[in-house]
DNA sequence: ATGAAAGCGCTAACAG
DNA sequence: CTGTTAGCGCTTTCAT
């Protein structure tokens, strides 16, 4: 009779207590029956599940994270959701989480270091960690980041933290010893943020590999690593006088492509461009765009995946792992040609 | 003394009652200097506040939607996370959700109906509100799922659940005018899942459209929106002799147009491919895709602003809101050569 | 304007 | 194997 009352509030979710009620349990038998089924007596389980069907019972998440301090939830953090290859680190991580029941929250900080902080901080208490996608904070920002709750970056490495980072060193190599087989003596690379580690990581791998090769590297920007940045990064290239370019990433690509185009500078013939990330988009252009592949969708989901590890027994050595990159050789590379230098 | 206790417990964030011990004020003045600035002297909020950040405190969102019922996150589950229609839905709805201090919870359904329904059950009492981006649900189980909690579609209608869609009826009619204009006697149209509500409107539209135009439509498929689906789609619709191709959406049209290359079929002289979404890569390929424009980061912007205005008055009548469509005409349509017939 | 105290729905000892 | 009971951290009457 007292029950009438909580049923009018509002059509509000059967709890726990009802379920036990109906099934004339005591309510920590519900519990068990949802949360550890080996404790519990076959024949009950199935009866209480079977009410707990009935009333169309699902626990409540909040109430559960209340208690266990777990809240069954991560979060990845991108600088851009637009950018595609985000969008295969999400769809990685996105799978990751399913597949063990986790929920996945997604924010945006829109390459905005301060956005990103204020995420971890709002965040932080309603998730069990972080996935870092390319991370725009300063290592003592990260660090403080990481102290309540763990956290796995992504193309980032800080010490100390957990990281899955694409193996740039060989990456880089890659292309310029493709380069230096088409003819290639120089190269520019057309930077991005200047807060990116992998953009960094990019360009001392490149010029680091150059310089074996006897190369000479030169490094222009900072541009936005979208196709906005494509005009006046092609446009310093050309200006540079560049026989082959190379993009801090496949979006800002595409847009020095479209410049160089539009500029009436012919691809590969009078400059070659080189991208990093493989996007989809890059080998449906044309001309299709050599670039070097990351396995983002695996980045993403062994990031989850460490997150996990983490969070039972933090490891004195945190996890770092590297995952392979390979140079995708396509039609925005060629010979340079001979002729008055 | 006893408060020593819990302190080694583990590292844990500091609570209201660490905040209210400190600042030498009630629990209850804590959580009104955050909940209810006006219902507390502005001196002690001030010193309120200053205690809690420097004891680094944030509110438990598991403890505050315990007590509220309200999580302050949305949901948002879309089909394929990898097709950049989505994205721009995904970033529409992330930045109105961070704009208005929500979290956004990302799901991908993987174009599975069961998956879908898995997640609403799973994540439903966890979120204030879903949005389904082009569910595939049917009717009823929609409804089921917004009993218990506010539901917004995008790119999908049933009667009685708010929606914002793409004003189809105009954009085909667009599309169809276009190949008319160009010639065109007839089309076919490369369909997409069947339980697409949107590849429905865009089938009816386009045979409206063409029987007011005199033309032949024939729907072929269903083919996998993806890439994927690109070759069969391209087969059929060369076997079916047609002029031209309008497609599910311009992950199909690119596939087909890679298919069409490849068999030496010229785009647009031979045939002509039109899409539906236009996703970025639409203006770089070439030939670049004549598509119909949707706003998408519109629509999942006004989706979840939909949501909280239906979180707070479940209105009689749900909105529903019809977003503009605009054909972009490129270079993947032609006339049709005249020949022998 | 502030404090005391009662839960929100669930899990986790601890008994039995 | 199952029941009792005490909170988890916060909001919210109800007093004061």
């Amino acid at each position: 009779m007292m029950a009438r009352m909580a049923q009018q509030r509002r059509p509000s979710r059967p709890t726990i207590v009802d379920v036990a009620r109906e099934a004339g349990v005591a309510t920590s038998t519900v519990s068990r029956a949802f949360t550890r089924p080996e404790r519990v007596n076959h024949h009950t389980r199935e009866h209480v599940l079977a009410v707990a069907e009935r009333l169309g019972y699902a626990p409540n998440p909040a109430a559960r994270a209340l208690e266990t301090g777990r809240t069954n939830t991560v979060a990845l953090l991108v600088p851009d959701i637009t950018n595609p290859y985000f969008s295969g680190v999400i769809t990685g991580a996105e799978r990751a989480a399913a597949a063990t029941g986790l929920t996945l929250v997604l924010g945006d900080t829109q390459e905005n270091p301060a956005q990103e902080a204020e995420l971890l901080r709002r965040l932080g208490p309603a998730v069990d960690g972080f996935v870092l996608a390319a991370s725009r904070l300063a290592d003592d920002n990260l660090h403080a980041a990481a102290q309540p709750v763990p956290l796995v970056l992504v193309n980032r490495a800080s010490p100390g933290l957990a990281c899955v980072v694409a193996d740039f060193d060989s990456g880089t190599q890659q292309i310029v010893d493709h380069l230096a087989s088409l003819g290639h003596r120089s190269f520019v690379f057309a930077g991005g943020p200047a807060e990116s580690w992998s953009g960094a990581r990019r360009w001392v791998g490149l010029r680091t590999a150059g310089r074996r090769r006897g190369m000479r590297a030169k490094r222009l920007g900072p541009y936005t690593p979208t196709l906005d940045g494509g005009p006046a990064a092609a446009d310093a290239a050309v200006g540079a006088g560049a026989t082959a370019i190379v993009c801090h990433n496949d979006m800002l690509a595409f847009g020095v492509l479209q410049r160089l185009a539009q500029r009436g500078v012919r691809v590969p013939d009078d400059v070659s461009v080189v991208g990093f990330d493989d996007v989809f988009t890059s080998a449906l252009i044309s001309p299709s765009l050599t670039t070097l592949a990351e396995r983002t969708e695996e980045a993403g989901r062994r990031a989850v995946e460490t997150l996990r590890r983490h969070e039972v027994h933090r490891p004195e050595e945190p996890l770092v792992l590297v995952l392979p990159t390979e140079l995708k050789i396509r039609s925005s590379t060629g010979q340079v040609l001979v002729g008055p230098q």
